[in-house]
RNA sequence: GAGCCAUUAGCUCAGUUGGCAGAGCACCUGACUUUUAAUCAGGGUGUCCCAGGUUCGAGUCCUGGAUGGCUCACCA
């Protein structure tokens, strides 16, 4: 990475002398608008249709093919890459000397006219030529492409341009993305944006990043989840919200994970986490249909049916299924402890009946859910805002969605019992104390919000980022967001 | 944060026991008016990630560091 000095590179001296010699003759090389009428991947699809007519195309060129007095190239627009035929009696002298001084790379507009080689690829045979902008770098190999993933994620613009598998990866987050949208939008939720910039920071486990305002000179906190300010909503009346936005988390990188990342949160009063249930699964069946036209995926070579309905179990029952361990039938916090550490798990002294029951499934039961699973009845002391079950106050109604062993949905029958929850802030505070820098902190306003009344609602949180590797087939987070969190490097 | 692995030309990669730095593509010069990883003839363009050390001699061995990947820990 020395090409800051472009004297040290031979490649990028001769470029800039080639964008001198196209100065000298009066050429532009950094041109301006180009009325485009054509795209590649419809002239290719349409042959019959294109035959003989002139078309305009815009690209950069990708290959290039000279064969004295005529050559041949390919352009690639944002559908794709099309043949284009440069023949000297067609375009004349000059032009003809300009397209030679073109290198791969560059970009380029042109008018001709379709026709098929005879060897049967449809091209362009071109009348009018110009040059729209000169690249002074070269492009990674033809034929292998840019491999090296750190290059990738740093100069994603290269990779987006010789890898056209990237392009695809990101043409279907943005289907995914829409069709989560029109799947909402019909079903009456209304799209909110919130705060970014939270004075405290709250609606999940997590530690924040600190930011801080001048004018106001107060510290704020990045987001770490949507759900406190779109209840707020639900009080105020909306009653079918979502958002979907960028939450940040300071926390370690790795395939699964990176700091900055996409959650869609909905809440939809008089509804309840069996509401939810149903939603989730339809929802990413729909994303799944009408990005990938299939609700059963391949990922990492195993088959995934996301076809509704999902297999649904309670946490308890699970355990019992993949550990053998009644939950139902140990009661205390020690004998809770005691039994995850007859499984091998390490337990600190000090955790409660809860924590422990939730340590045990994480250990044991998550990664044998591949297929599609909801998770049902999360312990009170994990799930500070979800609404605590009628029939035993240690549960609540929340679930979790898994697919290939991991979590893709997190949702719950909403608290709206304002004396509860402050009581929960209160224990997340008693955590905090203890020096657990992830529980929840005290949010007042939130409280005050509740006392006015929230109406009985079920909420859901879908992790973006990880839906769509699941969709796309992706084994890093980092393939799937374009411009991933990576450490600077120093010479750059 | 810990362990393992990687880093050599613009890109993809070789590099033997420690003995002159290599290939393909790209690029440069020339030929070529339907090629397609075009072809043919000629040309190597380099801080071998960085800093020390061992050695007559280090891309190669040793120590420290940088960046990345994977695994683990935390989380979604």
């Amino acid at each position: 990475m020395k090409l800051m000095d472009s004297e040290l590179n031979e490649l990028i001296k001769v470029r800039r002398e080639k964008l001198q010699e196209l100065q000298d003759m009066g050429i532009q090389p950094f041109g301006g608008r180009f009325e485009v009428t054509d795209k590649a991947q419809e002239i290719l699809s349409d042959f019959e249709g294109y035959e003989g007519k002139q078309v305009k195309v815009a690209g950069r060129l990708m290959a290039k093919r000279g064969h004295g007095k005529a050559s041949f190239a390919h352009l690639q627009d944002r559908t794709g890459q099309i043949q284009i035929y440069v023949r000297l009696d067609n375009v004349g002298e000059d032009t003809y000397s300009v397209f030679k001084k073109i290198d791969i790379g560059d970009i380029i507009g042109v008018s001709g006219k379709v026709f098929k080689t005879k060897k049967g690829e449809i091209t362009i045979e071109v009348h009018t030529l110009e040059i729209l902008t000169k690249s002074l770098r070269p492009l990674p190999e033809k034929w292998h492409g840019l491999k090296d993933v750190d290059l990738r994620y740093r100069q994603r613009y290269v990779d987006l341009i010789v890898n056209p598998e990237t392009r695809d990866v990101f043409i279907t987050r943005s289907k995914v993305i829409k069709a989560m949208r029109d799947f909402l939008d019909e079903r009456g939720f209304l799209e909110v944006e919130t705060p970014m910039m939270h004075p405290i920071p709250g609606g999940a486990l997590a530690r924040p990043f600190i930011t801080h305002h001048n004018a106001l000179d107060i510290d704020l906190y990045l987001r770490i989840a949507l759900e406190l300010h779109l209840k707020r909503l639900l009080v105020g009346g909306l009653e079918r919200v979502y958002e979907i936005g960028r939450v940040f988390r300071n926390e370690g990188i790795s395939t699964k994970h990176n700091p900055e990342f996409t959650m869609m949160e909905l809440y939809q009063a008089y509804a309840d986490y069996e509401v939810m249930m149903e939603l989730t699964e339809n929802l990413i069946a729909s994303c799944a249909k009408e990005a990938l036209g299939t609700t059963v995926i391949t990922y990492q070579g195993e088959e995934i049916d996301l076809t509704p309905p999902w297999t649904r179990i309670t946490m308890l029952d699970a355990i019992k299924k993949y550990a053998e361990i009644d939950f139902t039938e140990i009661t205390t916090d020690e004998e809770a402890r005691n039994a995850a550490k007859d499984l091998g798990l390490e337990i600190d002294d000090d955790v409660s009946w809860g924590t422990v029951v939730n340590e045990v499934f994480e250990e044991k039961v998550e990664p044998h859910l591949i297929q599609p699973t909801f998770v049902t009845d999360y312990p009170i002391e994990i799930s500070p805002l979800a609404k605590k079950k009628d029939d035993n106050p240690k549960l609540t109604y929340r679930f979790e969605a898994f697919i290939y062993a991991r979590e893709l949905a997190n949702a719950f029958s909403e608290l709206n019992d304002p004396i509860d929850q402050k009581e929960r802030f209160i224990k997340q505070l008693k955590q905090r104390e203890k020096g657990d820098e992830e529980a929840h902190m005290m949010d007042e306003d939130f409280v005050r919000a509740l006392e006015y009344g929230m109406p009985p609602a079920g909420g859901l949180g879908i992790g973006v980022d990880r839906l769509i590797m699941l969709l796309t087939d992706s084994p890093s987070i980092r393939d799937v967001i374009l411009f991933p969190t990576m450490r600077p490097r120093d010479n750059e």
